[in-house]
DNA sequence: ACCTAAGTGGCGCACATCTTCCATTTAGGC
DNA sequence: GCCTAAATGGAAGATGTGCGCCACTTAGGT
């Protein structure tokens, strides 16, 4: 086969497969603290497979997101294209925050490192070349402000994490205001309008089935 | 005794506050997601006597950070006299979050609800008056941009706990940044400088720290 | 068709957590 | 000081998790 491990006989590469799959689904609904053995059942496979064919739960993850943080950096590459840096920029933080909201796996993803022969770190080097130029060109055109650095996107992917991953159904809601008021005070598109906030009821309700959830596991 | 449960036989009622005391440490220390025993253990009481004065982890916290979120209520409504209403405003913010901080449960508890019975949600409702009309004067004396809500503050905590939960050590260095991008997104004090950023390498490291961590437990 | 090695998963082990039961201990009114 | 009811924690059950053994199955070259 072309893909995966060398050599492998051709049902096992097939439940390989399963598994990532499995994998991708359970991380993107539940994060990345579910059990092997959650994954295993979803993949229609025995514990031990899953094992063999994934020694540790970081190799697990690290393949299973492995093309999501490709896409991630091509999104910080393509974003040097935008022929407005301002939007450019902007349009980038928008889809990786995107992504984090319709994949609760990745949000975490985005915002740990790997041992460096994995290919996911060498995505996310990639990916940071191209935020530095990303930065550098929105600093020139003079919508950025100057002492914003590449580290702050980081910053911007925890706060995000955090909001999407406590917010329970609000996570939308909170995530476009969050955005908004981060673009304000990165000097991006000054006095725009604030998305629609939800309603302190609704604040209630989402936190305290946050909470309920906490309870369960 | 003057505080705590009805009619509790001496030794119990120091072993509640024993418990109650090393709740809050282990707390401090490790956040929400700590066992039942491990609190046992500091306390240096049994499991059994945990469970029967603390009928779940739910009362357990609510009690043990029915101080701390009360303290949280007298910092919005002391913020309120403050004669610069941004100040205040901003004040207030600046010491909630150096409270998350310094408190990774406290971090937790501040972005959950109670059932209203519970004097740790009577007190948050005591804290969302005084936080609206905090707001209101600061929008009145043209500090900050007037789309901004009360449930707002909720975001900035849910925002602040995951960057200080996800950065390890540097932790306190996101903090302040943050708080510096989200109070020029608020319309505070535009044109302030940014505290200094973490280099590339440390944020590798902390990033990676957290990655182990994950492992672990 | 057959045979061998790769692949598989049921089963059991070790460990951690929450929960309950009950024999022992101890506080504090008398 | 005694005696009772309150309080305690060791021990054991139930569940969920990671892990390894080993007999069984099956792919795929010959």
């Amino acid at each position: 086969m072309v893909a995966g491990a060398a050599s492998l006989r051709a049902d096992a590469a097939r439940n390989r497969e399963l598994i990532l799959a499995a994998a991708r689904e359970v991380f993107a609904e539940s994060g990345l603290d579910v059990s092997m053995r959650q994954i295993a059942l979803r993949a229609g496979v025995g514990e031990p497979t899953l094992r063999r064919r994934f020694g540790s739960k970081e190799e697990l993850v690290a393949e299973a997101f492995e093309d999501k943080v490709g896409a991630y950096a091509d999104l910080a590459n393509a974003a040097l294209e935008a022929p407005d840096p301002a939007a450019g920029f902007r349009g980038f933080l928008e889809k990786v925050t995107a992504m984090q909201l319709v994949d609760r796996g990745f949000a975490d993803v985005l915002t740990m490192t790997f041992p460096p022969t994995m290919r996911c770190e060498q995505h996310r080097r990639r990916s940071y070349e191209a935020i530095e130029r990303l930065i550098a060109k929105a600093k020139d055109a003079g919508v950025l402000r100057r002492d914003f650095v590449a580290e702050d996107i980081v910053l911007v992917l925890l706060a995000h994490a955090g909001v999407v991953g406590g917010a329970g159904k609000l996570a939308g809601s909170f995530s476009a205001r969050l955005l908004a008021f981060l673009f304000e005070g990165f000097g991006l598109n000054a006095g725009d309008a604030l998305p629609p906030a939800p309603s302190a009821a609704q604040v209630y309700r989402a936190l305290l089935r946050l909470h309920d959830d906490k309870k369960q596991g």
